[in-house]
DNA sequence: CAATCAGGTCACGAGGTCAT
DNA sequence: ATGACCTCGTGACCTGATTG
């Protein structure tokens, strides 16, 4: 096969010099496969004018990004070469470039194309491309509209280098019992928040609903939840009828009985989170406000100067960078338009809000307004003062960490655990929108429990983090209020700190924080981003 | 050469059953040029090499401009390095500065193309460089597909070549006088527009102001506007003392002593219209509208399918091309900080606005109300009509440029024929900005009346196409109404009719007002439009 | 097998740099 | 301001994996 690639490169070259014309010709033609092969070059392609199958052909012939000619089926869409490699270049370095001023996105076309990266890379997002929309091998003969096969190969990044704190796994294996949310001995009298709203009602009314379109809505993408799972006690009973998971789309069938994880043919997997969970919420406000052009230099900014091992910021970025990847993607306007969808959108973004509302207690206000009264109160440690500070810090994160627990009940529902009849009945409800079939499920029904918990280990620590450095971590002033509220750990005091925890994640909060302040990332927006890193299955 | 030709149409013929797919390339194929057939069609460049080096191989290996030895296709042409980089920094940067008076185009050498950067520009826009012409990523291999390749031989008409329609000579020569502007036969009670204000009053105190910083102003760059113009009237005498002009800035001073041109040094130049003369007016503001963000993809593609052989699109394209281009000229806020600029500026705004409402009668209001009224009582002539439509045609499209000419009146000021003192007494004012001084001076005088006849020669039948483009073509219902409100001329009707400017010019006239509906340019903008290219040198 | 696509390769040109 | 040179994104083509 080298062989022949030097034998063809070497044609090449000496075609540059001197162009033998008849020659190469023959030579191409053996090598041309498809009649895309003819037609890929020029935007002309009318051409497709073999028998039989025109529409499709040729509505899999224009690339739906720039409708130049399409190469092929790529990550899920039409598309051609260029923007194939655009969208793979984008996804694997992630180096998605920088700002537009576009405030409408620029029309795409073969020539227009390179002008904004930006816009080229909306519009892919627009039109769905992902890499977990691609699909391998050969496809059915006639009707490909594979839309949301199951896409059994490409799954989420493992990519779980989590950095666990001690206390962190603890709370993550309690987390069936949400033990007493109280401070337990606040110095002064900050009134702890009210006891939390979930605690009073059932959880399982109180969960996201989901929202997807037929045939394209949930993945089921947990192929390897029961087998690897780092959650012993995955149980992947309860099979839920999620439309378009079990659907058998024309196209793709085979993804179902995939050779490499046959258990997935026999245990009716439960969908996975994906953005059109959260997407149907009104996140795509969000985004602009997140992602804006003023904001996307910030952004790049963000990605260059933090670490990606650090699994705080990771959850930051990772969750900006969704936000920013889904940025086309307003599944709001698709189903605002349904007046039942609306309701779910709107009771949607209420369990959000107060769930963030209850749980959180460093909010700006009350920040602001203690920065203004106790400050001075505020005690600096001395070096031999470590341990204190430590056993302060870690008797208290778990309980920070129980409140992103209270919060994912407002998103997840609650647990099996908490009385919930498994499997509860499927109550969907089905509209139709002015493109296709939507239905309506409840979150808490579409995740296994196992599924929730490995949400809720993989992202409670980073949520965690990303409180602290939203409201404790003073950035300006250079020292970091610990929950308790009775030290400034300023950073010489972390310099000369022993323990990792103090030394190397505490410092890096300066640097989150500062980052995050300059977003001026107001509340409710924290709260979506909370939402959203939670249910990210990434 | 057309042998090649010949021979290549052919062999693409032969592959026509695979790759018929040319069709929705932009460009027509009487419009391409020589480079552009080889350059542009990337499977015929390298196929046409079978003899020696031979005109093709020359042009491929030569810049388009000047003839060096190019270093690959740039901005869709082969250029060499120096072409590619000037042109990259024209399109960029944009800061072209003025314009040059050569009438005929400086022959581009490797030697001489730095001698005048308009004359380069031009030619590298003759060549038709593009920056969405550019193709990016690896070349195809050779597939043999000859395709668009068809097409005469013409070589690059150095763009100059303009469409003068019969009476447009007429109107141009007896600029001096205006005659009476009426309408000889209505068919319905259109009431003709009232007796143009500037009649009213004397020219000279009637024109735009010119406003220009010290030493950055204006540029005195007609060297040959007396021996080379084609206005033989030219009268160079009434030196005005344009601050700047004379002096002699460091760095700058041997640009004065010329060589090639020793004229220049005893010929005190009346200064050239550049763009701080209508970029003082609130243009920018303009600009910004018509080149906005989200309409910079609908200027691409204007630049992309309009071809610039015809005079109309061409003067449309450079106008909105000088209003990207100066985008970030934003002269205004520099003088409008100055109160006395401030209402230099205003009342360049009004006599533009005035001038535009008082001899354009086409506008928007008055073509709805006609649309709705009396639509049907025009006439589709039949193709035995043609001689009818040409007539008219020609008896009333020098009207409308003498329209052009009323409109220009308050933007140049009246011609010394019309009793203007010459040398009037210069009044100049003299401001200070934050930054420099300026200086006001009058459009009227700074200009000679040889140069205003040439400025009104060469843009009176644009502007009255494209005042035709704007309103009288209806490119939605297929159909353009005559300047005489009687007949719809179908597209079937021109494209039967024997008559040139029937059958060529008024068809393009479709496409260019599809394109200027697509901006979406109100009234007002298109009198600023009209004045900017009244005034554009080039 | 063939068909299909993700990912990789690398010629090629746009845009930037910097001595002139 | 110019243009030789450089960097890097682009996309046509290739390869291997995957599926019918
Ligand atoms: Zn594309
Ligand atoms: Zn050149």
């Amino acid at each position: 096969m080298s062989l022949r690639r030097h034998k063809q490169k070497q044609l090449h070259s000496d075609q540059s010099e001197v162009c033998e014309l008849d020659d190469e010709d023959n030579y191409r033609y053996d090598d041309l496969t498809t009649v895309d092969d003819y037609v890929d070059d020029k935007r002309g392609v009318e051409g497709l004018q073999e028998g039989g199958s025109d529409s499709l052909s040729t509505a899999l012939s224009r690339c739906a990004v720039c409708q130049d000619a399409a190469s092929g089926v790529h990550y899920g869409v039409p598309a051609c070469e260029g923007c194939k490699g655009f969208f793979r270049r984008i996804v694997s370095s992630r180096n998605i470039g920088g700002a537009c001023a576009h405030s409408v996105p620029l029309e795409m076309t073969p020539q227009t194309r390179n002008t904004c990266q930006w816009c080229r890379l909306k519009k892919c997002c627009a039109v769905n491309m992902g890499r977990q929309r691609s699909k391998l091998g050969r496809r059915a003969k006639l009707r490909l509209r594979g839309a949301s096969s199951a896409g059994a190969a490409a799954v989420v990044a493992p990519s779980d280098d989590q950095i666990m704190l001690p206390g962190c796994q603890s709370a993550a294996t309690q987390l069936g019992g949400v033990g007493p949310l109280t401070y337990p001995s606040p110095p002064e009298p900050v009134t702890p928040p009210t006891p939390p709203h979930w605690q009073q009602t059932p959880a399982s009314v109180k969960c996201l609903k989901l929202i997807s379109r037929q045939g394209t809505g949930w993945r089921s993408s947990m192929p390897d939840a029961a087998s690897s799972s780092n959650s012993p006690t995955a149980s992947c009973s309860g099979a839920i009828p999620i439309p378009g998971a079990n659907r058998s789309v024309a196209g793709s069938p085979a993804s179902a009985p995939a050779v490499a994880t046959p258990d997935t043919a026999r245990a009716p997997k439960k969908v996975w989170l994906e953005k059109s969970c959260l997407m149907a919420t009104p996140l795509a406000m969000i985004c602009r406000r997140l992602a804006g052009p003023q904001r996307a230099a910030e952004l790049e900014d963000l990605h260059n100067t933090l670490s990606f091992n650090n699994s705080v910021s990771h959850l930051i970025l990772t969750a900006i960078d969704k936000f920013v990847g889904y940025w086309e993607a307003d599944l709001n306007s698709q189903f605002a338009g349904n007046p039942a969808c609306g309701d779910v959108i709107a009771e949607n973004t209420r369990l959000i809000l107060e769930g963030h509302r209850q749980t959180f207690y460093f909010t700006q206000n009350r920040m602001r307004q203690f920065m203004n009264d106790r400050l001075a109160q505020l005690q600096e440690p001395s070096p031999a003062d470590e341990g204190v500070v430590l056993h302060t810090l870690v008797d208290y994160i778990p309980q920070l960490m129980l409140r992103i627990v209270a919060f994912s009940r407002n998103i997840f529902g609650g647990t099996s655990s908490h009385s919930m009849p498994e499997p509860a009945p499927q109550q969907q409800q089905h509209f139709e929108t002015h493109r296709d079939r939507v239905s309506v499920s409840s979150c808490s029904d579409a995740l296994t429990d196992s599924d929730k918990k490995r949400l809720i280990v993989q992202h409670s620590f980073k949520l965690v983090g990303m409180r602290f450095c939203a409201s404790l971590v003073q950035s300006q002033q250079d020292f970091i209020i610990d929950p308790t509220m009775r030290f400034r750990l300023t950073r010489r005091f972390l310099q000369s700190a022993g323990h990792p925890m103090l030394s190397q994640l505490f410092l890096k909060f300066f640097d989150v924080s500062r980052k995050w302040d300059s977003l001026r990332i107001e509340e409710n927006e924290m709260a979506f981003l909370s939402a959203f890193c939670l249910t990210s299955p990434c």
